[in-house]
DNA sequence: AAAGATGGTCAAGCAGCTTGACTATATGCC
DNA sequence: GGCATATAGTCAAGCTGCTTGACCATCTTT
């Protein structure tokens, strides 16, 4: 392979991974809820039972002073609550509200939208699992940075 | 396909895309030249003949203001030069210098680094081209845009 | 020639992050 | 038990990279 094939891959991801963002964002102000991309990574963190600051900072490759300041708005939106912690008095636990659930399903039926859109383009769902496992068998399990 | 597998699709393309942008980065810092991924984006579009400063802010999905203070630090740095348009007095051509070119061939090495390491997991480099392949056929023609 | 559109820059403002300093609680070690 | 150190979280200030608004020079249309 060329470098200069590489570079294509990169524009090529990129312009999709920008495409997709710039789309699930539209058809979640679309469904009623206000935000902006970073909240969606927020939440695939908080979704199972919660998390603390700093385990979203990590998730997210931001300072956990980063991340504050992002829970604090999340809350002041409604979408998430914090709680004490169960186990250390330190930490507080940030878990979705039930408008937070309601946001995250509305961005999965956007994503879905999008997604079904590829269907066509590749030539059937079938491509489009390949192209999930393809890009699952390479995704990093470190932080979910942002793309530029 | 369900809406939630949609998500892993999305989480798994932007992880991949976080990882290959700052891994192309950091090859090129390693290769000697500074900058922030948006260079690249910006590099790709004045490549083959430069292009004016409105063209650029189409191309990257910012105002004109914000890719002419762009094209203010890439001068700053040595990477293009504004030179005057030859058909267009209002206008100015920003073309890459010398270091330009050599900061894009860097970013293609860094590129293809990563790329490679892909045909390992992923069993191979036919895989990788047919992946580059299928990303082509959902890319859009729009502008860059940042991941999130 | 006049009127409007377009290319570019200057200036100010702002969002979202950073670094630095600090408090409260937890943990490890003697 | 008691002390030293690490960790969770917040407050405050600063910075970077973009935005909006205003403006001038030049091109295009009529």
């Amino acid at each position: 392979m060329q470098n200069s094939e590489a570079l294509g891959l990169t524009a090529a991801l990129l312009a999709v991974a920008g495409e997709l963002t710039q789309r699930i964002h539209d058809g979640v102000v679309a469904r009623g809820f206000e935000g902006r991309p970073a909240y969606g990574f927020a939440f695939t963190r908080l979704a199972p039972d919660g998390a603390t600051v700093t385990e979203l900072a990590r998730h997210l490759g931001v300072t956990k002073q980063g991340a504050s300041q992002l829970v604090e708005e999340l809350v002041a939106k409604g979408y998430v609550e914090r709680r004490p912690h169960p186990r250390d008095a330190r930490a507080r636990l940030v878990v979705l509200t039930e408008r937070g659930w309601a946001c995250t399903r509305a961005a999965e039926e956007a994503a879905a939208e999008v997604v079904e859109g590829w269907s066509g383009a590749l030539g059937g769902e079938a491509e489009v699992r390949a192209l999930r496992e393809q890009l699952a068998r390479i995704a990093p399990y470190g932080p979910i940075r942002p793309a530029w």
